[in-house]
RNA sequence: GGAGGGGUUCCCGAGUGGCCAAAGGGAUCAGACUGUAAAUCUGACGCGCAAGCUUCGGUGGUUCAAAUCCACCCCCCUCCA
C-alpha cells in the first residue's frame, strides 16, 4: 500500500492507546503489510454516545489515516441483550422501539470523524442487527453455539465477579452476549475480510471470543487490539460534570458546556487527553507540557484541548459559540452585556427559561431553573454569598427579579457557585 | 420444589420496639485558598421559614409508640433437588 510507511501500532502506542494484542508481532506486520479491514462496535446503551466512545471512534480513524478500512458498527442486536463485562449487576433490558430509535441517533455520531468516500479505504457502517434477526434458535445454537465452550466462557475476567461474587449473578441473556460479539466478528470477517477488532479494554474478552471462533468457522486468523478506558488520575469517574454526563450529541451536551468540561480537565488528566483525543503528535503534546511546565501560571493544555475536541464534535460554528459563551460568563463583566451579546447566549445553548409570572422571587426562581433542588437549598446558597444575579452577589432571599433590575429590560444571568450559569428572561 | 441469607435515605453500610430523618464512609454541593486546577480546611447534604410532614421492598396488622414485632405478597443471592 502506498503509505504503508505509517505503522499504526507503533503510533497508537506512542499516544499509549494500546492496551493489549491479541496477536502480537503477528498484528503487526500484517498491518504494515497491507490495507486491512478493522471494525469496532458501539452499542445503543443510550440515545447519544458518550466523550468516553470517542477514544476507539477516533482510534478508527487513525486506522483510516494510515490506510486501513474501518469499519463501525452498531450494536442493534448487541443492544438488546446488554453487554455484561465487568458490570456488577445485571442491567434491564431497554424495549425493541427504545433500541431502534437509539441506533438510528448513534449511526450520525458514528460516521462524523471517518470518511465514507474515499475510494478502497472508505469508511463502511454496519448493524449487527442485519445478520441476527432472522437468525433462528436452533440453527444458532448449533452453528455458532457448539464452537463455545461454557467452561471457557466462565473463566473469562469479564463475567468472573458476576459468577463468584455473592450477591449477584447473571442471566441466560447477558451470558450470551459474548456469543453475539464473536459471531459479529466472524461474520465481517466472511463479509468485508474484516481482520482486527479493536475496543475498550474491557472488551478483551469479547474480542478473543471473537478471533477464537472467526477462526474456527471461517479457518481465519484474525487479530484484535483493545484501547484503554478513559480514567482520572483522582480515581473518579470520567466524562461527568456537575451537570451529569458529557454526550457527544449537541442538544444533550451543548458545545458550551462540552467546551466548558475539557476547560475544567485536571493538569494530571490533560496531556493524556490530548493524546488521546487529538490528532496532535506526541511530540508537540510533549512541547507544550514543557512549556507549561515553565510558565508555572494557568497551563494551556486544557484551552488546547478544549478548542480542539469541540472543535472535532461540534465544527467551528460550536467552537466559537462555545468561546463567546465562556468570555462573556467569565471575564467577569457581565453587567455590561449588550442585548445582542445575550440574545446570543440563548442561541449558544447556555441554559435558559422564563420566569413565569407570580414566581419572581429568587427563592423560586432558582429551583425554577434547577440551580437549586429545592427551596431550603436555594436559602443555602444564598446564605453561603453563592448566587448572583447580573454579577451582583444576591444579599436577600426577598431578592425579585423584574423589569427594573434586569439587562435589556428583560435578561438575568444568574449564577450558583462558581461556574454554573443560567439564564432567565422576563415574559 | 426444599433449606438458608438478603432488600435501609444517591452508593456502600450500621441500626432488631421509643433516645431514629435514621451511625460511619464514599459521592455530591457551597464557602475559603487558587489557575473556571489539585491538595487542604469549613459547612450543607429527605421536604418545609416554621410548627411539622413524608421515608427504611409492598400491603395489611399488633402496640400509646415500628426501619425494628406478626401475616401475606414481590424481588435478589447461595446451597440442595
Amino acid at each position: 500500500m502506498s503509505n504503508s510507511a505509517i505503522d499504526i501500532i507503533s503510533d497508537l502506542q506512542g499516544r499509549e492507546l494500546i492496551v493489549q494484542l491479541a496477536g502480537g508481532e503477528d498484528l503487526t506486520s500484517h498491518l504494515n503489510g497491507a490495507s486491512r479491514t478493522v471494525y469496532c462496535g458501539f452499542d445503543p446503551s443510550a440515545e447519544s454516545l458518550h466523550i468516553g466512545s470517542m477514544v476507539p471512534l477516533l482510534a478508527l480513524k487513525r486506522f483510516q489515516m494510515a490506510g486501513h478500512k474501518p469499519i463501525v458498527l452498531v450494536g442493534g442486536a448487541t443492544g438488546m441483550i446488554g453487554d455484561p463485562s465487568f458490570k456488577d449487576s445485571e442491567r434491564a433490558l431497554s424495549s425493541t422501539d427504545v433500541v431502534s430509535d437509539r441506533v438510528e441517533r448513534l449511526k450520525p455520531q458514528l460516521s462524523q470523524f471517518l470518511d465514507f468516500d474515499c475510494g478502497d479505504n472508505s469508511a463502511v457502517l454496519v448493524n449487527n442487527l442485519d445478520w441476527t434477526q432472522n437468525y433462528d434458535v436452533l440453527s444458532f445454537l448449533r452453528d455458532v453455539g457448539k464452537h463455545f465452550s461454557v467452561n471457557a466462557m466462565i473463566q473469562k475476567e469479564s463475567v468472573k465477579q458476576r459468577i463468584e461474587r455473592e450477591g449477584e449473578g447473571i442471566s441466560f441473556t447477558e451470558f450470551s452476549y459474548m456469543i453475539l460479539q464473536s459471531y459479529d466478528f466472524a461474520e465481517l470477517n466472511k463479509r468485508y475480510n474484516c481482520t482486527v477488532q479493536i475496543g475498550g479494554s474491557d472488551q478483551w474478552g469479547n474480542i478473543t471470543g471473537g478471533i477464537d471462533l472467526t477462526r474456527r468457522m471461517n479457518q481465519q486468523q484474525v487479530y484484535g487490539a483493545t484501547l484503554p478506558l478513559v480514567t482520572k488520575a483522582d480515581g473518579s469517574k470520567f466524562g461527568k460534570s456537575e451537570s451529569g454526563t458529557i454526550w457527544m450529541d449537541g442538544k444533550k451536551t451543548s458545545p458550551y458546556a462540552f467546551y466548558q468540561f475539557w476547560l475544567n480537565t485536571a493538569d494530571a488528566d490533560v496531556y493524556n487527553y490530548l493524546k488521546y483525543f487529538t490528532f496532535l503528535s506526541p511530540a508537540e503534546i510533549e512541547e507544550i507540557q514543557r512549556s507549561d511546565e515553565a510558565a508555572a501560571a494557568r497551563p494551556e493544555a486544557q484551552g488546547i484541548l478544549a478548542k480542539s475536541v469541540t472543535e472535532l464534535v461540534h465544527g467551528n460554528t460550536g467552537l466559537e459559540a462555545a468561546s463567546r459563551i465562556s468570555q462573556a460568563l467569565f471575564s467577569g463583566d457581565i453587567a455590561s452585556l449588550t442585548d445582542d451579546d445575550l440574545q446570543q447566549l440563548e442561541l449558544d445553548g447556555l441554559p435558559c427559561s422564563t420566569v413565569e409570572k407570580g414566581a419572581e422571587g429568587i427563592i423560586e426562581v432558582l429551583v425554577a431553573t434547577d440551580l437549586a433542588k429545592s427551596n431550603k437549598m436555594a436559602r443555602e446558597f444564598i446564605g453561603n454569598n453563592a448566587v448572583s444575579v447580573n454579577g451582583q452577589t444576591v444579599e436577600s432571599q426577598d431578592l425579585t427579579l423584574s423589569a427594573d433590575n434586569a439587562l435589556s429590560g428583560k435578561y438575568f444571568v444568574l449564577k450558583r457557585g462558581k461556574k454554573l450559569f443560567h439564564l432567565a428572561k422576563l415574559s
